[in-house]
This record gives C-alpha cells, structure tokens and sequence, in this order.
DNA sequence: GCTGGACCATACGCATGAGTATGTAGGCCT
DNA sequence: AGGCCTACATACTCATGCGTATGGTCCAGC
C-alpha cells in the first residue's frame, strides 16, 4: 500500500504556499508559521520552500499582502449598491456577524501585532474600514465629526469582539443570545 | 567611569524576578519575556534565576498571577462607593480612559492570546470586569438582559481601543479628539 | 571563627528552527 | 534524442534560548 501523506502531488506554486500560509495563521496563529511545518503539511520539504522564496519573512510578506489585496471588496460594494443609506448599517452589522470565517485571518493578526510586518498591513486594512464605516455613518445622518467617533466606536466593538470570542472563547455564548446581542448593537450604535 | 547598567546590586527575591518580568511584558509582550534577556536587565545572569524558579513558564505563571491579584480592585470599590447610580458610568468611562499605564500590561496580553498560559487569567479577569459592568448597567436602570449586551458591547470598545491605539497606534489621535471620542463614547453607551 | 544555606557566576548540553549547498527527477522545447 | 530549467530532496551549518551542573561568595547564627 501507498502510505504517502497527501496524494495530491502536482507541483506547487508561490501562491500555493501564500495559501497554506494563511491558512496556518488563520487556525494557529503567525508563531506558528514555520517552513518545515509547512513542508511537512504540503507534503513536500524545505527545499521546495526556498526556491519560491528567499526567507520565511518573504512569505510571510507575501502572504499578508495577499490577504490584503484580495480582502472585503465584495462586502463594501455590495453595501454601498443598497439604495437606502439607514437600511446599510444594520444590513453590514448582520452580515458580518454572520460569516465569521473570513475575520479568522484578522482575527490570527491581531495577536501578532507584536510582529513588525503584520503592523503596517493591519494598520491600512482597519484604516480602510474605519473610512468605510465613517461613509456609512454620514450618509445616515450623523454630522463629521459624530459619525468619525461612532466608526471608531463601533470598530472597536468589532475588534474586541473578534478578541473576546474567537481567541479567549469568552462568554460561550449561545446562537439565540449571540443574535440578541447583535440586534442590541444595532439598536445602540445606529442613528434612531 | 563606570558604565555597569544597574547600580542597585542587593540581592533579588523571586518577586522582583515577577515585577521585572510583567514590566518587559508591558513593554516589549510575553514574547520577547526571556531569562537571559531579564537577569541582564537585573544585573545578574541565569544562575540567579533559576535558583527563584523552576522553569521560565513558572515565572510567567507567577508574574499573571500576581498581575491578576493585585489588580482593579481599587477602581471597583472606588466605582461602587458612588452614591448616585446613573453618575457611575460617566466616572468610570472617563477614569479608564485617562489612566492609560495600568493597562499596558492588559494590552500585551491581549496580544499573547496563543499562549496557553494567558489564556485563563485574561477570561478570569475579562469575566469579573464584564460582570462588574452588568451591574453598573442594571443599577443604572437597563433591565437584565439589556445590561448584559450593554456591558458586553462596551467591553469590547474598550479591548478594541487598546488594540487599535496602544498596539497598533492607528488613528493617531490628538488629546482634544481623545477627549471628544470619550465623550461620544459617554452618550452613546449610557442609558438615557 | 566556622558552618550552612541563600544567592549568584560560569560553562556546559541540547533541542529547535532558519538558511545553505548540492544533487536529482521529470517535463518541455527544439 | 539531447539539453535545460523547474521543482524538489538530502544533508549539512549556525544561531538562539532553555535548562543543568557545579563551584564560588556573602551573611546569619551558634
């Protein structure tokens, strides 16, 4: 019998490794980035590693660059396309409570700011969205500089929430009091 | 001239090794917390260290035990001591937000959440703090439920604004704006 | 004034993980 | 059919950082 780890076994790409690099900080955080470990889950070894990539911060860089790019752009159009500016903010609160699966990557930076790479690319993408968020406050009613502070304020929920949840498990809440809890955020941070 | 780094040469106990280590915590994260790297901070070497501790994860667990001790224990009685119900809010809200220092070493470990061994004591801690605001909020005339998702809602502001401006230093925010926000923060999140 | 224990120095062993050097199998192009 | 380039294996070097072994020094107390 063929007891070989993985069967795929084509030949790997400089994306491929981005991937499974994300993937690994996503479940286990950017301290676990390592290249033999990655080898070892790609089937393949470190010489495969340093042929796409001169140092293990290289990918690391790539990797974040990737998440980067490829980020919430669906999210922000699809939000910005809804005619009713009031209708938008409780409409991205619910979505993004929702699909949680696509903030395990921020979720993972988060912990590793401590990290200087991970710094400047956590920086832009929360700048981006703080922006956003502002937008969509204004557009709602909120004079300049309320609707900077409310974004502020409600980035900050979405970041210590990701913070209490995902990574310390906190409340163990459950599904019922969780959309409770979104429905109270959106009472509360929503212009009446 | 004598170029030695510290003066002070007496003879350490292990809770100087534990003060030592939560202030390289506070400023550099769990991560960077190495026993050479802090006995030649203190002036000695490595003989001297692991005469105190076992091992350099018992440092670590007895430096998070003594932080959660000795912790907010004097805010909260501080807080309670306050006749008026519906004042407490604005006093505490303002009061966190102008004592930056004590939570210097709450932010480093929010970002060393991948530790295992940080992981109970910031749930013991996040856990008390969050039940202390319920109350504040239910004496403050939200009814149970309600008080719950507002103490979790601000919560999570609070360990967000950590992230974004301790950590990661984002908005760059001047002390007049810091200010305004703290106030927004106020009549945004205090019941009416 | 001697001794035992608290406190520390010095010099190791040892594991882990990054990076390097060099050899090699297979597809593609001509 | 021969050559070559891509993708990978193998086998190392080297730095870092934990932990250990052992010996030295200072002070308390009989």
């Amino acid at each position: 019998m063929n007891v070989s780890a993985k069967p795929e076994r084509t030949r790997l790409s400089a994306e491929d490794w981005e991937d499974a690099a994300l993937r690994l900080i996503a479940d286990q955080g950017v301290g676990a980035l390592a290249v033999e470990a990655l080898a070892r889950q790609l089937g393949v070894t470190k010489g495969s590693f340093y042929w796409h990539f001169r140092t293990r911060e290289a990918l690391l860089q790539a990797a974040l660059e990737r998440w980067e790019q490829y980020g919430e752009k669906e999210v922000i159009s699809q939000i910005e396309a809804m005619p009713d500016p009031r209708a938008r903010l409780p409409e991205l609160f619910r979505r993004v409570a929702h699909e949680l699966a696509p903030h395990r990557v921020y979720a993972a930076l988060l912990k590793a700011l401590d990290h200087p790479q991970v710094v400047p690319v956590m920086a832009r993408v929360s700048q981006r969205r703080m922006e956003f968020l502002t937008n969509i406050y204004r557009e709602a009613g909120l004079p300049a500089d309320e609707a900077l502070n409310r974004a502020r304020l409600t980035y900050a929920a979405y970041v210590g929430f990701l913070q209490l949840n995902f990574t310390l498990g906190l409340p163990r809440i459950s599904h019922e009091e969780f959309d409770a809890y979104v429905e109270h955020m959106i009472r509360t941070l929503t212009p009446a």
